[in-house]
RNA sequence: GCUCCCGUCAUCUAGAGGCCUAGGAUACCGGAUUUUCAUUCCGGCGACACGGGUUCGAAUCCCGUCGGGAGUACCA
């Protein structure tokens, strides 16, 4: 079942929408280790058959990050190598994939299927109302091959779908789980090999591409254990040694759910410019999945390849705690040669100058000026002064409950439906802000409601402000300075601002 | 709904039937060093999901329950 002699060939085959992400990260080093270690190679293939989702873009960031982490490939897109083109939309001008669906088709492993969306919709709407399995009701998989071919030749849409078997049990035994996998061969459906842009779907071109590229071992994140049936089946009806396949478990958020952009950072690019090191993120990474036999919390990628075992890999999915990140981040920092640390200083100040000089430069003397004044706009926290939140005339009660209003306000504000988060918006809310509340109930208004509308002076609020969102009283423009610092930063300034006056 | 996978401290993990009174790391709390902070060092808190088996003996094997996750696309 599994190929045990043939070299070790593994592969990454990410798909190039949106931002690098850190899950490519995890499983590329999973495989990179495994590779190095037995002195195999490493591949990088783009799989770019969604027309729609992916961009070239996208494709070279995947290199970049790859590289920047030392993850480097021996054969890929960008370096060449003996089974290229290894971008599959390349590979689909080639006819490549086409080739194995007719195959499939001629040996009655495939048929076609003229289905429309909305055939399928409705099939599906009809599943779940009778608590059925959602899946493809085999329509067209008795259809005589003459009738579709005639359909096809008549100029009709259709896709090809495999034609699984009906009855039987699929049994894989992944090397990291206990228990063999078992699967009724009536619960897989007959999923789309070729779609109706004559394009492969994942399942179909991996499964070509991974024979042609002679790859030995797919290791691969868990969510694609459900469809093993189909990939086994297509090796064996294709005539292919099937790899070994391999499952790990999926990076999770803190609430243990697949990681999200939302709830963690996931693009590798963001952890580049924060200034992260490859071996800490590498380290980390490494971590989650494979402990290091001697007990080791802090280990290199060389290190890491020299004891790498798959066998070692865990399957349950690991909560990404940056918390943990940071720590090793932190360790391998300080351990850095000094040219190398003044370097990353160097980045970090540079990518600060770009953005902050505009707003900065007016009040600089000095160049060593830009330090200090642009501390407060990327300062985990700031210091505030007491005297600083407490205008002229008030007292601390005072003080406190604006900021508490002004914290309301801003919240509200963000949580608006077209919120936007730059200067303009933000003098336009806060002049409008302070026109509403410097008026006091035009009727009946108590003494105290109107000392307090009274306080809703411009100069005074802004100033307010300013000391709650940077600890300091002088500043580039207001409403340009928080618009710099972010809403998140400003509200958890102006709240410890207001703690500093119980 | 249906199918599959997983289940040791809050988090990452060690653990392959007796070395387990369950070890390490992060986080958290304390102490020492440091003018301060950070680093470093020391200490503390803290887990085998539950219930049945199997066995002289179970975190480790089996079954059930519960919990979590993934898949269910002409996306990968």
């Amino acid at each position: 079942m599994t190929a045990i002699d043939r070299p070790v060939r593994v592969r990454i085959a990410p798909s190039p929408t949106g931002d690098p992400h850190v899950g490519t990260a995890y499983i590329g080093l999973i495989n990179y280790c495994f590779a190095k270690h037995h002195g195999g190679k490493f591949v990088l293939r783009i799989e770019d058959t969604d027309q729609s989702r992916c961009t070239p873009q996208s494709a070279q960031a995947i290199y970049d990050s790859m590289k920047w982490l030392g993850l480097n490939y021996d054969e890929g897109p960008d370096v060449g190598g003996d089974c290229g083109p290894y971008v599959q939309s390349e590979r689909v001008k080639l006819n490549i994939y086409r080739r194995y669906a007719d195959q499939l088709l001629a040996q009655g492993d495939a048929y076609h299927c003229f289905c429309s969306a909305r055939d399928l919709e409705s099939m599906k709407a009809r599943q779940r109302a009778n608590n059925e399995p959602i899946m493809y009701d085999r329509r067209h998989r008795g259809m005589d091959p003459a009738e579709a071919a005639a359909r096809v030749a008549a100029g009709e849409a259709y896709v090809i779908r495999m034609k699984t078997p009906l009855d039987g049990d699929f049994v894989y035994k992944d090397r990291l789980r206990k228990q063999p996998t078992v699967k009724a061969w009536k619960d897989i459906d007959d999923q789309v090999l070729l779609k109706s842009d004559g394009w492969p779907t994942y399942h179909l071109a991996a499964v070509v591409d991974d024979h042609l590229m002679g790859i030995s071992h797919v290791i691969r994140a868990e969510e694609w254990l459900n469809s093993l049936p189909k990939h086994i089946w297509l090796n064996e009806r294709l005539g292919f040694t099937p790899p070994e396949y391999v499952h790990v478990g999926l990076l999770r958020n803190a609430d243990k759910s697949k990681i999200s952009k939302r709830k963690n950072p996931t693009n590798l690019l963001w952890y580049r410019q924060q200034g992260y090191l490859p071996a800490a993120l590498l380290n980390f990474l490494a971590t989650l999945g494979h402990s290091h036999p001697d007990g080791l919390e802090k280990f290199s990628l060389d290190d890491l390849v020299r004891v790498f075992e798959l066998d070692r890999i865990n399957v349950t999915g690991p909560v990404f705690d940056m918390a943990k990140l940071k720590h090793l981040q932190g360790q391998w920092f300080r351990e850095l040669p000094k040219a190398d640390m003044i370097a990353e200083i160097h980045r970090a100040i540079d990518a600060r100058v770009d953005t902050l000089l505009p707003l900065l430069q007016e009040r600089m003397v000095f160049g060593g000026d830009f330090l200090a004044q642009a501390e407060p706009f990327y300062a985990e926290t700031v210091t505030h002064h007491v005297d600083d939140l407490i205008p002229k005339g008030w007292d601390k009660d005072q003080s406190r409950v604006m900021l508490d209003d002004l914290q309301r306000a801003l919240k509200q504000y963000i949580a608006g439906e077209n919120a936007v988060w730059d200067a303009p918006s933000l003098e336009a809310f806060m002049r409008g802000l302070i026109t509403d509340r410097s008026q006091a109930p035009a009727t009946g208004a108590t003494p105290e409601q109107e000392a307090a509308a009274k306080q809703w002076q411009p100069k005074t609020v802004f100033m307010l402000l300013r000391a709650g969102a940077t600890g300091r009283r002088e500043s580039p423009p207001l409403f340009d300075t928080l618009a710099a610092i972010g809403s998140a930063r400003v509200l958890e300034r102006l709240g410890s601002a207001q703690q500093k006056l119980r």
